[in-house]
DNA sequence: TTATCATATGAACAACTATTCATATGTTTA
DNA sequence: TAAACATATGAATAGTTGTTCATATGATAA
């Protein structure tokens, strides 16, 4: 938040800082604005999605349920990293797991993700 | 890629890499693997929407177009922070805009944006 | 119990990204 | 023309994030 002795300055420097605003477009809009914690979690939302290994984690996961091997060996890369991500998907429950002896099957947690991933692939190949 | 030698050593440490994998599911989802490429453009349409402040201006660009005044003052942030991202936003094709002198308005470039910030929205409120 | 194996995780590092600052560009007005 | 102004942009910085390495955890088998 900035203070006034620096929108001050910032008009005297020229800059249009909060001033030379469309007064009636902004109060208008201001007035429709969802809390900030809404959109601060939608980007977060979309956050997840933002990364491939993770997009190529929900798509392998969308034909089949997997234990963490099998992912790393489709993607060609670490245990590690794919068992981290994996850890992200869950927390945000994007992702659930089974667990079968030492093995972990992981599977999306419901549809809506295929779908929001479907979404997305059809809009990318307009 | 990893070389066989890596990978040899990775079993002799008794990690899984490649190895102790479900063979018939790894191979069938494997046919199924889109493009490369494919998915990574994905992730990048998604990287978009994965920012606050973008996830801001597309919401406000929503109700109205508006000038980078406009904006900053609306989401109390600097004019340079706005025009930065309002640059990647148009270099992928989320908004256009049109000149009246001075001023420069943004809009959303069609639709299908708001299409998709309202199913986030609605994921996210569930 | 001990050895083995699949997965999880903390720490470190490298790469990326958002913001700020200073300044440039391009338009309008005097 | 010069001054004022709205926006754009390059460089620097700070904060974030993904991967790797080493190791821990927890389950099974010998």
């Amino acid at each position: 938040m900035k203070d006034l002795v620096k929108i001050e300055q910032e008009v005297a420097d020229g800059v249009c800082e909060f001033i030379h605003v469309h007064e009636d477009i902004v109060k208008k809009v201001e007035k429709a604005m969802p809390e900030e914690q809404e959109l601060l979690d939608l980007a977060e939302f979309f956050k997840i999605f933002g990364d491939s290994t993770r997009i190529k984690i929900l798509y392998v996961l969308s034909q089949s349920e997997m234990c963490v091997c099998d992912i790393a060996s489709l993607l060609m890369m670490g245990q590690s990293a794919i068992s981290h991500q994996l850890r992200v998907l869950k927390q945000m429950r994007l992702v659930k797991f089974r667990r079968e002896g030492k093995t972990v099957f992981y599977s999306l947690s419901d549809d809506h993700i295929q779908t929001i991933l479907a979404q997305g692939m059809e809009h990318i190949s307009e």
